[in-house]
RNA sequence: GGCGGGUUAGCAAAGUGGCUAUGCAGCGGAUUGCAAAUCCGUCUACGUCGGUUCGAUUCCGGCACCCGCCUCCA
């Protein structure tokens, strides 16, 4: 049985969908004003990983990943860009797509944009204001009076009693309680805004989430989930909202991804430390660089924090190249249907129904490894695929991600002239030529019976 | 100040009241013209001080240090 460790009891729970054999998930997507770095890709790509296990455990998942497609950053950049919102919106969102293939996220059941859920934030905005829960503002902004709410911090566990005596709350004249935010914002000029019977304006940040869960998912979802960040305030308002206004649970189980860190501080672009996505594909080959970052990121279990440098994702790429080169030289069985009898399969799955624990799955797969690389069973081999592919690994070409490369004449050429100076007992010019490799960053592997074969660094 | 998380071998990272986690690197050996790859073997663990227990890295408490949220943030 899966188990899930919910943020809002603090426990692990088992999975209990709401519909048996169905989850809904909801999950926070970014906000698209900019590239976005290896950081965020963490959250989702454990959501991914999710989304994946419990589709190949058996459940019919409805996910939902939204795109932040109005907010202040957004408007800010596109002014300092000179560029109407939109353009950037959509040049920033078809970025965040590529990234996301590249790390082999599947796309989500449902991707809805903030823009276009509007009447539905109004709809939910009216709820709350019929009830009392939320007040128009002198300034023409409509607040949400959080004193209103018996819950509020249930989730993140604050007091708002401790959350008024901080510094860190700023004081507005406009909200009758500090804590208050808002749902909607008055119109400014130069801003993009939408009618309403609140007037001209566009909508809060928190707002979005509560109407887009609602529209695509339903009242209630199985599963939400984000980055730990947004615990607070993001998903405690997202609980007022909703729950303030449908008057029923909004979420059963709470999800939050730990941080990827810098020098051990959390990777964000306010502190600057951060690597966007694609400077780290950059860094890395071609062919086994999205695979590679995928495996680091999920080299750690997702509520632990992990430290990304340099060195500890080469440490995960060698330890995935381990795995591509025992597939390449025990090419699966075909058509095989995995046997979840076999120990270690039991053993991958126990792990990875106990909350999602990749990496004690991942302890699994190496001993695997070995098994297939001392048996040279194929579908020993296709057992160690598959039960990769469940979590989005290993289904890539075994002797192009070994090698690196397409086949190219150049490096074939120098191979086979090695190989005739080897025949010859011209071991000299035979090392002169590897060396020359070597510095290309090919490395050559004599085989058993005078084949050589190559890969990239 | 309030609240929460963490401290496991060289590095990374699970887990457990008593039974080799695992990975990468290192070292020794086998193999190889030399390498690479592979195989075999192997060395480093559970922050600190107390408590509970027959027995604690694992439970409880104090302490130290690190980190996060409380403001936009994955």
């Amino acid at each position: 049985m899966q188990t899930i460790y919910n943020t809002l009891s603090r426990l692990k729970e088992p999975l209990k969908p709401i519909v048996p054999g169905r989850v809904s998930m909801y999950v926070c997507g970014p906000t698209v004003y900019d590239y976005f770095h290896i950081g965020n890709a963490r959250t989702f790509t454990v959501f991914d990983m999710v989304y994946r296990w419990l589709t190949a455990s058996g459940y019919r998942v409805d996910y939902a990943r939204n795109v932040t497609d109005i907010d202040d950053k957004i408007i800010e950049r596109a002014n300092a860009n000179g560029e109407p919102i939109g353009a950037l919106t959509e040049r920033m969102t078809a970025a965040m797509h590529e990234d996301f293939d590249r790390l082999k996220l599947l796309r989500p059941t449902f991707e809805p944009r903030a823009t276009q859920h509007v009447a539905g934030m109004l709809d939910i905005i009216r709820m709350l204001e019929d009830k009392g829960i939320a007040y128009r503002a002198p300034n023409g902004d409509v607040y949400y009076a959080v004193r209103k709410f018996a819950g509020y911090g249930k989730l993140s566990r604050k007091n708002p009693d401790d959350l008024i005596a901080g510094e860190r709350v700023a004081v507005d004249t406009n909200k009758r309680d500090p804590l208050d935010f808002a749902l909607w914002k008055a119109a400014k000029p130069q801003e993009p805004h939408w009618p309403s019977l609140f007037g001209n304006g566009r909508p809060g940040w928190h707002i979005e989430c509560s109407a887009m869960c609602r529209a695509v998912l339903g009242e209630t979802l199985d599963i939400h989930g984000g980055g730990w960040d947004l615990q607070f305030p993001h998903h405690e308002n997202e609980i007022a909202q909703s729950e303030g206004a449908l008057g029923h649970a909004f979420v059963n189980l709470w999800m939050h991804a730990a941080f990827l860190n810098f020098d051990s501080e959390k990777m964000s672009k306010s502190l600057g430390n951060f690597f966007t996505i694609r400077e780290v594909l950059n860094k890395l080959n071609p062919v086994r660089g999205g695979e590679e970052v995928r495996f680091f990121l999920l080299r750690g279990h997702y509520r632990s924090e992990i430290n990304y440098t340099y060195d500890t994702l080469m440490d995960a790429a060698n330890a995935l190249m381990g795995i591509y080169r025992v597939l390449k030289d025990v090419p699966p069985a075909q058509g095989i249907v995995l046997d979840w009898a076999h120990p270690l399969a039991a053993r991958f799955k126990a792990a990875m129904d106990d909350d999602f624990d990749t990496p004690a799955a991942f302890a699994v797969l190496f001993e695997l490894r070995d098994e297939v690389r001392r048996s040279g069973d194929a579908h020993l081999s296709a057992l160690l695929k598959a039960l990769g592919g469940m979590i989005g690994l290993l289904q890539a070409d075994p002797a192009a991600f070994v090698s690196g490369a397409e086949a190219s004449i150049n490096v074939q050429a120098l191979v086979d002239e090695r190989n005739a100076a080897k025949k010859a007992k011209d071991f000299a010019r035979a090392d002169a030529i590897r060396k020359d490799l070597d510095a290309m960053g090919i490395v050559l592997e004599d085989k058993p019976g005078g084949v050589t074969e190559w890969r990239k660094k």
